[in-house]
DNA sequence: CAGGGTATCAACCAGAAGGTTGATAAAGGA
DNA sequence: TCCTTTATCAACCTTCTGGTTGATACCCTG
């Protein structure tokens, strides 16, 4: 069942289960499918909740070709993390379109909630939640709840697998659009340095070292400099 | 030699702020508040979300010990995890209570729900949900969805303990045989908080704090809060 | 019961860090 | 060319941190 080089640590797969029974508990949800994704973006380890084996079956002989959510048509999206399908596909191409024609619509799914959950940008577990015709439409306020579900189990699942967050020292200074002497003077209290050392590793002045810490607090809405180590490291 | 099940693991902090953020966003409530539980029992870290400081002054001061949802009334019911006041104690009751009629009628509260975490039967996290007099009165399907993301949470601090990440904290903290207290001033210097931030969070004076943090530089080697910090990430 | 370990707090001091103002100078784009 | 950005430095002040000393209190163990 698992492709060659893709080796999930155990508690991924309990922890798609306990994902999906939150999704579904506190959601108004009537069926619900998860997956994990290999590597190459490949769905595998399908479980359902309430989903008639035999839709399953279809969409994976069939429909998986047409899907709008399928987990390849957001390769680049790397910040799409909640997707709701009505929102993404207008009703006219949903009108024309086989996978809503022939597959969603005869199924009496009246829209779809794909949620992701990444690590390191990349891919690993979807979560589709589907609601009946018979039921009220997803409002803004479901979605925002959904939203929130995937903020939490993104943590959960970062904390579990002890993710690398190698990249945040980058993206940190990226959002905020430090200079690089300040990109410098951030690396130098990472490391927890006094100013006095940045200065000399630097070679300037203890003044401008402390200049430079004024702009980053200034930019950053920081308050000290052991606040920048904790921000590198907690996400959030 | 001393029980060392006060530990409290690197990242429960972070933690008790992603619980709280999904338990407010999830579930209708207009304020709520959480903290951790020592050995003792008593509830330390405080972090509020709507709550007037006023009303947690009081509570802190005054009304804590006449709380019917205090943790330490909790001590044997090791399976008590979601629980609502009004359930608890009947109207009757409420009525000629002092926690109620001079605290949380006054505060404009209509009922509290709370959660509690345990690790190993030992209660350390809880959560207490406010609902106002405004609001719609706390349905059993609410109480129901709170108990699945009590179960998700429940999951995801398990899970979390087992995770490799914790290994840097606790070598740390072992290898240097610091005391439970220590640890968790390591902890939350570990978050960039300042000293009188911290003593805020164990609710002791900054002079303790101070105290605390001069025996982990003497056992540790480390020269300041900073180096802590990168002590903890740069170990190999 | 004495003693070690832990937790608590106060007072004091020196030095580091944070915050503000102001200034100079090189580099690059409008 | 002017103006902005970036990098540099100084002086001044407040607050925080680190380092020290000393003291009280509790718990557990010998």
């Amino acid at each position: 069942m698992q492709t060659n080089n893709n080796i999930y640590p155990a508690g991924l797969y309990s922890f798609q289960d306990e994902c999906l029974s939150l999704l579904t508990g506190v959601l108004n949800v009537s069926k619900a499918v998860t997956y994990l994704v290999d590597n190459q973006r490949k769905p595998i380890c399908y479980k359902t909740w309430q989903l008639q084996p035999a839709m399953h079956r279809q969409y994976m002989d069939t429909f998986y070709r047409v899907d709008p959510l399928h987990p390849t048509q957001f390769v680049e999206q790397t910040d799409a993390t909640v997707v709701k399908m009505n929102d993404l596909v207008n009703s006219q191409e949903r009108y024309n379109h086989p996978y809503y024609r022939d597959f969603i619509s005869p199924w009496g799914v009246q829209d779809i909630v794909e949620i992701f959950l990444r690590v390191d940008n990349k891919l690993i577990a979807g979560f589709s939640l589907f609601t009946s015709k018979q039921q009220p439409e997803m409002r803004s306020e479901d979605i925002r709840k959904a939203r929130q579900l995937h903020q939490f189990m993104q943590f959960s699942l970062e904390q579990s697998l002890d993710a690398p967050k190698h990249s945040h020292f980058k993206s940190f200074c990226e959002q905020f659009q430090l200079t690089p002497k300040e990109r410098m003077v951030v690396e130098l209290v990472r490391q927890g340095l006094s100013n006095k050392t940045i200065a000399a590793n630097l070679d300037c002045s203890l003044a401008t070292v402390k200049t430079h810490l004024q702009h980053i607090f200034c930019k950053t809405g920081v308050n000290s400099k052991a606040e920048i180590t904790s921000q590198l490291y907690n996400q959030h």
